[in-house]
RNA sequence: UGUCCGGUGGUGUAAUGGUAACACAUGGGUUUUUGGUACCUUUGUUGAGGGUUCGAGUCCUUCCCGGACAACCA
């Protein structure tokens, strides 16, 4: 009974039916980044679907870095690439650079030169943008558009040689300068550029354009369904026309919407700007939409990919909420995340009954939701820290299950505990130490005690902790979106997105955190380990909190 | 006053001429030694008009609204 059709995607149904009707045997896709910034979010979507479909129907994937502008372009982003690809969790059939097809390209260009479809022009940058109309008016021609296919060829082999300064003359296809598409107005083929290359060297002194590379490699790899972005919607006439002026194999191109996520921003260019504006440590700051910066956040590859899968694939402009993705890594990591005891602001806790120098082991489980991650030892004593928000002197809501004067709760993994009383300093008010006694028979896992208790609270012992530094972090900016609107999107960074804790109290079994682990600090969130980390002093980052029914309610 | 692409709850995505559904978010509840998890549950949706049809979110048409396109960027 595999009666339930699972619905399927624009993308999914052209594939499906390419299959069926034999167009091709089986599908070619590729990722095509521009080595020239970190991946983030949105291209974590673009890399699902590629990658992605190409798995789901038995094809293949190319990683090919489109490095056609070595001035932008650096050896540390393709790496940072291959790295975020790979720990997404996908691996590529080939690893190709249009670079690899600049010979093909330069022959493929002479030929049109030849057709006389393409043609050299003298004209500067500004005077082609004049000449080039607008949307709503026809271009008009180059004084250059007709000269003869010699000294086409001639120009344009001198300008291959670095006989000519950058931008002096550029090659332009040959197509309608009064066409409504602006691309088709003459596009350009190749533009000079007196720069060393990070792979060519400087074999080459012209470099093609965008569209004159891309359609020409996903060609040249036999690419079946060339997935992209709305914006190159466009571009589509102009990627079949140079394939068919070419007669060369007709890859196809799909275009989707891009993911745009609230609260943050995707431009690559804005995020390079709050790299070196220094609004943010680095690619990699935990409050940063990109891969590496998830990554070090405690983001895990299953939960972008199931993001990923979530949002879904279509061709209208879309925001996704934000805490769909931190469903997601919830959903993810409640699987699997350690549990572990910290309190972030401590407030000191006396049991008065209990014995001045006994410390017992207590046994708490990693992981309630997989038994097969065993056990970990916490010790216990008279000492402990509570956390400085779980006691009120005088509560005033009926359902407040936490510490207070004449209170029972249960600390987690250890006894319940009844509240006797507090002392505070009388100059600032502060709560100094809270005082308890505890029903000896109220041990967990082997309560006779009888007594109930609607609360549970995580706790430290004060004689055996690790001193930890938890980083904190709420979305880096205040408005939904903030590059829409008047005003500079710098304007709308949360200043409170980073809050650093510098002495937090941990459980001792925190000592020894791993960072392939994630974990999940009791009743306050996920949290892992930031790199920052010395065998000193851990460093925390915290992932995203737990859900709160009860905060959200009591501010 | 151009061309192209879109418009379904708050946000996304489905429904492929036949009861507008799913997820997140939101509100309520059950269970609970995490106010987590799990489970149950509430609210709310086809941009507007006209047409075709027994029947329209879906097809046709007019309009409205949104986006993309005028880099020697990709």
């Amino acid at each position: 009974m595999t009666e339930d059709k699972q619905s399927l995607n624009f993308i999914e149904e052209i594939i499906k039916e390419d299959l069926e009707t034999g167009k091709h045997e089986k599908i070619v896709t590729r990722f095509p980044p521009h080595p020239n910034g970190y991946l983030h979010i949105g291209h974590a979507k673009a890399i699902c679907v590629s990658f992605g479909l190409a798995d789901k129907y038995k094809g293949i994937t190319n990683l090919r870095f489109d490095d056609t502008n070595p001035v932008k372009e650096s050896v540390e982003y393709i790496e940072s690439i291959r790295k975020d690809v790979k720990w997404l969790g996908f691996d590529w059939e080939n690893e190709f650079f249009a670079s690899d097809y600049f010979d093909q390209l330069y022959k493929w260009a002479i030929k049109l030169i030849k057709e006389r479809k393409a043609y050299v022009d003298d004209s500067s940058a500004e005077q082609i943008a004049l000449e080039k109309g607008t949307p709503t008016k026809p271009g008009i021609e180059s004084k250059f558009r007709n000269r003869s296919v010699e000294e086409n060829l001639d120009l344009f082999e001198r300008m291959k040689n670095g006989e000519f300064l950058d931008g002096e003359r550029v090659l332009r296809a040959k197509i309608d300068m009064a066409s409504p598409n602006m691309h088709f107005r003459d596009p350009l083929m190749y533009r000079i550029k007196n720069v060393t290359h990070h792979r060519t060297g400087d074999k080459w002194k012209i470099y093609p354009m965008y569209d004159w590379a891309h359609g020409q490699s996903d060609s040249i790899e036999n690419v079946t369904h060339s997935l992209c972005s709305l914006e190159f919607e466009v571009h589509r006439p102009l990627y079949n026309w140079y394939i068919e002026q070419l007669n060369i194999y007709p890859s196809r191109q799909i275009e989707f919407a891009r993911l745009n996520l609230n609260y943050t921003i995707m431009s690559k260019r804005k995020l390079i700007s709050l790299v070196e504006e220094g609004h943010v440590s680095g690619w990699d700051d935990p409050r940063m939409p990109t891969i590496s910066g998830l990554r070090r956040r405690g983001y895990t590859p299953a939960s972008i990919r199931m993001f990923c899968d979530r949002v879904g694939l279509a061709k209208r402009n879309n925001v996704i909420d934000v805490a769909l993705l931190e469903y997601c890594v919830r959903e993810d990591l409640n699987k699997s995340a350690y549990r572990r005891m910290a309190v972030l602001d401590p407030v000191k806790l006396v049991i008065t009954n209990y014995p001045e120098r006994k410390t017992e082991l207590l046994t708490g489980e990693n992981n309630p939701e997989n038994s097969e991650d065993g056990d970990r030892e916490i010790p216990f004593s008279r000492e402990i820290y509570v956390e400085r928000e779980d006691f009120k002197e005088e509560p005033q809501n009926k359902k407040y299950f936490r510490l207070a004067p004449g209170k029972n709760v249960r600390l987690k993994h250890a006894y319940i505990v009844h509240c006797e009383g507090f002392k505070k300093d009388e100059v600032t008010g502060e709560v100094t130490e809270i005082h308890c006694t505890y029903y000896p028979d109220s041990k967990s896992g082997s309560d006779t005690s009888g007594v109930k208790a609607k609360g549970t609270l995580h706790w430290v012992d004060a004689n055996s902790n690790a001193e930890i530094e938890v980083r904190q972090y709420d979305r880096l900016f205040k408005t939904e979106q903030p590059d829409v609107g008047e005003e500079h999107f710098t304007e709308h960074l949360n200043e409170n997105s980073l809050t650093v804790i510098p002495a937090a109290k941990a459980e001792i079994a925190l000592a020894n955190a791993d960072d392939k682990q994630g974990y999940q600090f009791l009743r306050l969130g996920y949290f892992s380990l930031d790199k920052d980390s010395t065998t000193d002093k851990k460093v925390f980052n915290g992932t995203v909190g737990l859900r709160d029914s009860w905060g959200k309610k009591n501010n």
